[in-house]
DNA sequence: CAGTGGTCTAGACCACTGA
DNA sequence: CAGTGGTCTAGACCACTGC
């Protein structure tokens, strides 16, 4: 069997379970595993392998957590298929889009799952964000963003509750929050977005699909209206392994 | 003790070490163990908890891929400290700039360590981002690149050869590369740049200093000159926890 | 229902840290 | 040197998948 040739040592400083991920890995890179194949069962490359089931499964959690793999509970493991989906067509690039704009100029159809959705205090995170005074009410909404169907990001907004008025909770259900702003007058005119990699927790990892640890693409954003009053504070988490973000640069120097 | 009155319940929908990791979560996060501070021994945890060792490691190695817990070898497990460092002052937004500019912009000093330099012919991804003809070579570079002294990314540099003539390893040592082109008069003009989250591999997360599997933020920079042919295809990946990217958007809409 | 991954156990030894 | 996390074992049972 093409996995036995693994050769392992155990007297090695690099720990077998690493070993055996190494071994894997370049299997899979040079092709010897096709994307989408299957592994061989647990138990039988702990067999073949000589070493026990949970040195092989740290191995393959190992590269599951690298993305590489995919376990299926009850179905096997599979050599997760091919690096990213398509790149598309250059979009505006440093224009503010909402999340709807952005997916459908991938040529995906977006979709919302409102989470939940409320009129509070703000935190102090949002109160500094948002330049409130002290006492300002928010509306604050929570949505899991889809593309196609699959989700994508997991969105939270805050807004000034004085700036847009009465909100109702069936507004937000579906439209786009820009488009709802914009036919309030209340269209930002530029914002700041901040972008950071973070790792899946507890809370996130289940909303999105994906395991605990996955990598995520996290933004920032603060918008503000032309007269530079802030509008929205934007939190949102996208799965890093379906997103990228595409900026465009001018030389300066 | 105060960790003993987390209450487990083995006959729940979810796992014991979830539940482990959550109790914990929620004692991080309400403040009740202090950041810096160091958890009981594994061996003690099962202890207090009544389960194996096993499962406590199971929900520490998950708090652990969350960045919540730093682990120490022979030393112990503490809460790791506050979460994110300073962000600094608003930088030159959506202009080209490179590492060393960039790090200077926080206040913090740049460096780079060479890992490998060589002039040799593109991959596939690499002749199609510089628009090679076949056979044309590239200087390939990958660099350590340091903030203050800590490792803060991997950068991947290819530039054509054809196009920057003679390049010594020496003066790729220390230099910026930006600065090392304009004064070959080859100061980029444009450029796209892709964001994107990932996990760290067994390649990068050793030399990035993280655990395998922490997040990364990646991006794909290509540069054009201002006559348009391609300069320098770059890729890079940054610590998650340790940077984050800002770009302003103008309103379109 | 057979086969798969998911969870959990008890116990052993190694390797590193720090007083 | 005592205490810590890191690795590894053999074996058990559960929960899901798909025929």
């Amino acid at each position: 069997m093409l996995l036995s040739s693994l050769s392992l040592d155990s007297a090695s400083a690099t720990p077998v379970y690493v070993q055996v991920a190494q071994g894997l890995a370049q299997r899979i890179e040079s092709g010897q595993l096709r994307a989408g194949s299957a592994l061989p069962a647990e138990r039988e490359l702990a067999a073949a392998l000589g070493v026990s089931r949970v040195t092989v499964r740290q191995a393959l959690a190992l590269l599951s957590q690298q993305g590489l793999l995919t376990r299926r509970h009850g179905s096997g493991t599979f050599v997760t298929p091919p690096p990213r989906p398509g790149e598309l067509p250059s979009r505006t690039l440093g224009l503010l889009s909402s999340f709807s704009e952005d997916v459908r100029s991938r040529g995906q159809v977006p979709g919302a799952r409102v989470l939940g959705f409320e009129r509070t205090r703000p935190s102090a995170q949002e109160a500094m964000s948002l330049a409130l005074s002290p006492g300002e009410l928010v509306y604050r909404l929570r949505r899991l963003r889809t593309a196609d169907g699959e989700p994508l990001a997991i969105e939270d907004s805050t807004l000034p509750a004085a700036l847009v008025g009465e909100l109702r909770p069936e507004e937000v259900q579906d439209a786009s929050l820009y488009a709802l702003l914009s036919a309030r007058a209340l269209s930002p005119a530029r914002a700041i977005r901040h972008l950071r990699a973070l790792n899946a927790d507890l809370t996130l990892a289940p909303l999105l699909g994906v395991p605990v640890g996955a990598a995520l693409l996290a933004t920032d954003r603060v918008s503000w209206l032309a007269g530079g009053r802030p509008i929205e504070y934007a939190r949102a988490h996208y799965r890093g392994d379906r997103y990228d973000f595409v900026m465009e640069l001018q030389g300066g120097a």
